[in-house]
DNA sequence: TGCTTGCTTGGAGTGCACTCCAAGGCCATA
DNA sequence: TATGGCCTTGGAGTGCACTCCAAGCAAGCA
């Protein structure tokens, strides 16, 4: 009846983990201090990614405490990848509401993606820049420590 | 007697500005909203930087207002570019400081540079992945909206 | 002479992204 | 039974990089 059926059923429509290294056999359960190591976020970070609605709903066990499934640990992963590209926290809690809200909200996620995607093209850019500057000083750097070593032996 | 005789006397030991299509005729001397137009950066900004050390020592006119010079600029860009990096503003005032403190400090500053390179060499790396992952689900948001029209269509 | 604009200062305030705390529940091992 | 370890919560605190404020000075101009 959509586009893909599975789609209602992910945490993100098109999730396809790349680096499913991480888990253990077949189970799909972790505490929350098994997620902090696959992560290297810390408790408290992970606990405050849900109450600002970066995560989808997290199971719980029957005393209460946190069990992220394979699924939750693919989201931390695309949200690792895209706090690295320096987006706000606010915009992944808003991509995390339109992935919540369905499929309806398939335009503007391509959308959020498509912007995302030239944020990051403009930031590979200024890196190169930044690299070539770098480079430019560096090799200034090396010749006049040369320089200067043959200075003091000569 | 040093290496280059040039070095003490400017801000940055091999400054070499690539683009300094924003400074007019022959002067050398802006004010701080000249500045601000100049470097996208508040007057605000530009006083914090002066208080934290991170720039040299700003000229001023018979009134007490600051005068910057090209050389100022040239710094300015520097730092700019730095701080696209993700560079903490600390890291970069200890840069500073080792240009204040003249010549014997060019290996100390040889390192920071060459860390520094390394550290954008690889979040360029992490942004490449990052955007093979964006294009990954881009395509899919792509290929999902073209289906989703041919259904209604069909 | 007063008004406006632009600048000065030290210190306080802001927003973001965590980061930590106190108080307490559950459960396994000694 | 108690000791330790891991977990829970709401709310407060932290660090970074600005960002703003109030009070005031100097210059240009109606």
């Amino acid at each position: 009846m959509t586009v893909m059926e599975t789609t209602s059923t992910r945490t993100d429509s098109c999730a396809a983990p790349p680096n499913a290294h991480r888990r253990p056999n077949g189970q799909d359960s972790y505490t929350i201090s098994e997620v902090v190591a696959f992560t290297g976020l810390t408790a408290h970070t992970l606990r405050w990614y849900e109450r600002i609605g970066l995560m989808p709903h997290i199971d719980r066990s029957h005393t209460g405490q946190r069990r992220y499934s394979n699924r939750d640990l693919d989201w931390l992963d695309l949200v690792g990848k895209l706090r690295l590209t320096g987006m706000p926290v606010a915009d992944m809690v808003r991509y995390a509401e339109l992935v919540r809200e369905g499929d309806h909200t398939f335009t503007e996620r391509f959308e959020l993606l498509e912007t995302t995607r030239r944020d990051v093209l403009s930031r590979i850019a200024e890196l190169q820049d930044t690299l070539a500057v770098l480079d430019r000083k560096i090799s200034f750097y090396a010749e006049a420590g040369r320089a200067y070593e043959s200075e003091k032996a000569g």
